[in-house]
DNA sequence: GAATAATCGACCGTTTAGTTCCAAATAGTT
DNA sequence: AACTATTTGGAACTAAACGGTCGATTATTC
């Protein structure tokens, strides 16, 4: 019993690879299984159903995300310098845990009910970390923001916009530098002059 | 009916990215005529099965491979330079070609005839253009080899030994010096000291 | 050696995907 | 405009694939 544990952490790392090379769709059980060297029905003994791994999956993504990003968040750093680390760790996250992103943003999930919760989760989230930070830039005197929670919607909202047109095309050199630029313009708005 | 054979190619230009990331099983027809946007059916008009189309996109890739080593061949650098070029050139189109190369490579295609013609055709091609590489060599008194023909059937040989194990790893940083000190242990045995 | 945990092959019902067919749309010709 | 040839795609067919179940069988534990 505690190795059945052991064995659907097993499970969620091998299915996260597959899953996201190929898709929830494209991703059989009999792949799966293989991966782990083991028969198709046997992983019906830790999961009852390929979409309860792929939740699995997302909430183990999303976790690591979380970490990643409250990570950052934790350095003392000054608030802008945090900021533009936030969104780039954020980005290279998605990239790596490409099964959450594409749960949050993909429309082909949609009739998923945990992949909705998962988005709000992630948005509230999201947006207390981006409100602390602002928080915390506002107080050293940083940034110049009458409401931190307003901000950090507009913060969120601003990024989700950089976000998409960023994966669609080519993940190319220079991504970086592309990225920094975006940054900027959003803090010329905010940083104290 | 000039018009018909214009389609074809850009079928078999978008078939060949499909392919080669979701492989030969996992591509669907309605994805392949989803990309053209044109219906599933219509697709039949021009090509009578979805095998046909890997076929097609196999040959096209087959001659994109051909001229780009024809090219490395053609240049009058020295033979060991030529040699040299010649490998990384292989490697670099495999990387780009890779339903070629999965169909010269991988055992889950087998049953298809075909695939076995390409690998036949293949490897005729490859030793005609490394004994080609060869003969100048000995001509020019750079290498120092009995029988070119044999000596190429070794060459080729070994090189399929390095490819391999090269591509079932990481296909990380490094890879070129990793192939420059494989080639040089080639080399060393063929190169006139 | 009984009891429990874990694995697996065979099987089922449903869905998917390759392919065919045909009618409709479109383009080309006179 | 009428007629023909080319091109398209919706609907239907069929075989295979897939998710999931079940009962039997094999390890493991006590």
């Amino acid at each position: 019993m505690v190795d059945k544990e052991k064995f659907k952490e097993k499970i969620v790392l091998a299915s996260s690879k597959i899953f996201s090379r190929y898709g929830f769709r494209k991703t059989t059980m009999e792949e799966i299984a293989a991966a782990l060297r083991k028969g198709k029905s046997s992983i019906y003994y830790y999961f009852n159903s390929k979409e309860e791994i792929f939740e699995a999956v997302i909430d183990y993504e999303a976790q690591v995300l979380k970490n990643e990003l409250a990570k950052v968040i934790k350095s003392t750093d000054d608030p802008e310098r945090i900021l533009r680390r936030y969104v780039k760790v954020r980005m290279n996250s998605f990239e790596k845990l490409s099964n959450y992103y594409n749960a949050i943003f993909n429309r082909d999930l949609d009739h998923f009910e945990f992949i909705e919760k998962q988005r709000e989760k992630y948005d509230r989230m999201e947006i207390a970390l981006i409100r602390y930070v602002l928080w915390r830039g506002v107080r050293s005197g940083h940034f110049n923001l009458k409401n931190t929670g307003l901000a950090a919607l507009a913060v969120q909202t601003a990024l989700k916009g950089i976000e998409l047109p960023l994966f669609w095309q080519k993940r190319s050199y220079g991504i970086d530098a592309r990225l920094d630029a975006t940054i900027d313009i959003l803090f010329y708005g905010i940083v104290r002059k």
